[in-house]
DNA sequence: TGTACATCAGTGAACGCGCGTTCACTGATGTAC
DNA sequence: TGTACATCAGTGAACGCGCGTTCACTGATGTAC
C-alpha cells in the first residue's frame, strides 16, 4: 500500500537529510564556491558517485541549499515578529529588521549565497521563488496591517507619483492582493526593503569597514528612520 | 638618467596594460570566478608562466581589477554629477544615483566583483580603500555642499539621536572632515547610500524579478524619496 | 511462507578538464667601463 | 664606440591538485506469485 514506508524509503530520506546537512556545514564554513560534491561525499564517507542517487547534479544540491537558506531566514524573521504583540507595529517592524541583520551575521555565507552575487554558471530555478518571496511579503504585510489598523501617521503625498510609477505600484498591488494600500506607502515599503538589505549587505560585504567603530547603533537608527518614513510611531500612553 | 624610459620599460607598461585589459574582458564576460591566469595568458598568446613577470599572483591581478572597477564607477558618477551646474543640487543628486545604477547595468560582473559577495579565498587589501571610498565621499560631499549653500529644507530632528549613534556620527564626521554637518543629516546620507546600493544590488542580483515589469520608474521614484528625506527640493522659480 | 525476479543504493575506477605556481632554460635588452 | 657582464621577458615542461560526472559492477531490499 502507498502509506507503507519501507526501510529503503526511510533510509533514503535520512541520507538525503544527512547530505544536505553536510553540504550546509560546508557552505557555512567555506562559502558556496568551495562547496563540492566530492567534499560532501568525503564528509559522509561515501563514494562521490553515490550522491548521484540523491541529487542529479551539483546544481540541484545548490538549489536545495538556497531554498533552505531562504526558509531559514524567513522562519527566523517570522519568529521574531511573532514574539511581539500583534498591535505593536513599530516594535514588530524593528524586530523584523533586527532579525534580518542578526541572521545575516550568524549565517554570512548563506546570506551571501542568496543575497550576494549570483553563483557563476548557476541560474536560480523557479522553485526558489516562493521561499525567496517570504520576507518581502512579510514586510509588506506588516505595513499593510498597520495601515488597516489605522496605526500609521498620515502618509506623505510628496513627491507626487508619476504615471509610470503608479502603474508599477498598481501591478504589484494587484499581484499580491494589497488592495487599496496607498501607493506612496507601498513604494516606501519597497524602498525600506531595499534599504534594509542594502545596509546589511554593505556591512557584511565589508563596504562599511572603517566608517564606524560599531555598526549596530547606526543600523538601529536607520531602521527607525525608515519606520518613521513609513508612518510607524510610538504608541501614546 | 632616471627620466629616460628604455624600450624595456615601455614594453613592460604596455604589456601590463594588455594583461589587465584582457583580464577585464574576461571578468566582464564571465565574472570574477571564471577569471583565470591561464585564460588570460591564452588570450594574449603567452605562456601562463609569463604573467608572473607582471603580477606576483592571481590575487594581485584581482586587486588591480577591483581598483580599476572602483575607479571606473567613481569616474562615471563624477562625470555625471559634473555635467550638472554646481548649484543644482537635486539634479546633481539624481544624476549621481542614476549614474550608479547605469554603470551597474552596463558592468554587471564588475559591479558584482566590488559590491557583491566577497571572492572566496580573497581578502581585499588596504590598497582598494581609497578608490572604494570615492563614491560615498562624493555623495556625502554633495549633501554637505547643499547644506552649506543653505539649499536644504529644514533637517528633520525626529527621531532623536541616541547617544551611541551620535558618537558614531561624530567619529565619522571628524574622520572625513564634515565639520558641523548636522548629525541626523549625515546619518540620513549614509542611509541614502545604503539604500542606493541596496536597490541596485537587489535589482541586479535578481531579487526584484517578478515584482515590477519595469524597474526604472520605481528606482527613480525611490531616489526622489531619498532626496526628499535629505531636504533636497526643486528650486523655486 | 517461500521462491524468482526486479529494483535500487553504493562502490571503485576512470575520463577529461582546468587551475595556480615553480623551475631551469634561452635570448634579447640594458649598463658600466 | 665597442666589449663583457648583468638584468630581465618569455618559454615549455612539469607538479600536484580538485573538480563533476559516467559506467559497469555487487549486494541488499522489495514485490508478485
Amino acid at each position: 500500500m502507498s502509506a507503507t514506508r519501507t526501510a529503503r524509503d526511510r533510509a533514503r530520506q535520512e541520507i538525503t537529510l544527512e547530505i544536505t546537512q553536510a553540504a550546509r556545514r560546508h557552505l557555512a564554513e567555506k562559502g558556496a564556491a568551495a562547496l563540492s560534491l566530492r567534499a560532501v561525499a568525503r564528509d559522509l564517507e561515501m563514494a562521490p558517485s553515490a550522491l548521484y542517487r540523491y541529487f542529479p547534479s551539483r546544481d540541484a544540491l545548490l538549489t536545495a541549499l538556497i531554498i533552505e537558506a531562504y526558509d531559514s531566514i524567513a522562519d527566523h524573521v517570522e519568529q521574531a515578529v511573532g514574539s511581539v504583540p500583534a498591535e505593536e507595529f513599530l516594535p514588530r517592524w524593528r524586530a523584523a529588521c533586527r532579525a534580518v541583520r542578526g541572521w545575516a551575521h550568524t549565517h554570512p555565507h548563506e546570506y551571501a549565497l542568496i543575497y550576494g552575487s549570483p553563483v557563476p554558471g548557476y541560474a536560480a530555478p523557479q522553485e526558489t521563488i516562493p521561499s525567496g518571496s517570504r520576507i518581502p511579503l512579510l514586510l509588506l504585510a506588516l505595513v499593510k496591517d498597520a495601515w488597516i489598523a489605522g496605526a500609521l501617521t498620515d502618509t506623505p503625498t510628496h513627491p507626487a507619483l508619476p504615471e509610470a510609477v503608479a502603474e508599477q505600484a498598481n501591478r504589484l498591488a494587484d499581484a499580491i492582493h494589497l488592495g487599496d494600500l496607498p501607493r506612496p506607502l507601498l513604494l516606501r515599503a519597497v524602498a525600506a526593503w531595499t534599504q534594509l538589505f542594502g545596509a546589511v549587505s554593505l556591512e557584511l560585504f565589508g563596504q562599511l569597514k572603517g566608517a564606524f567603530t560599531d555598526d549596530t547603533p547606526v543600523f538601529t537608527y536607520a531602521v527607525d528612520v525608515m519606520a518613521h518614513s513609513l508612518g510607524f510611531h510610538e504608541k501614546k500612553k
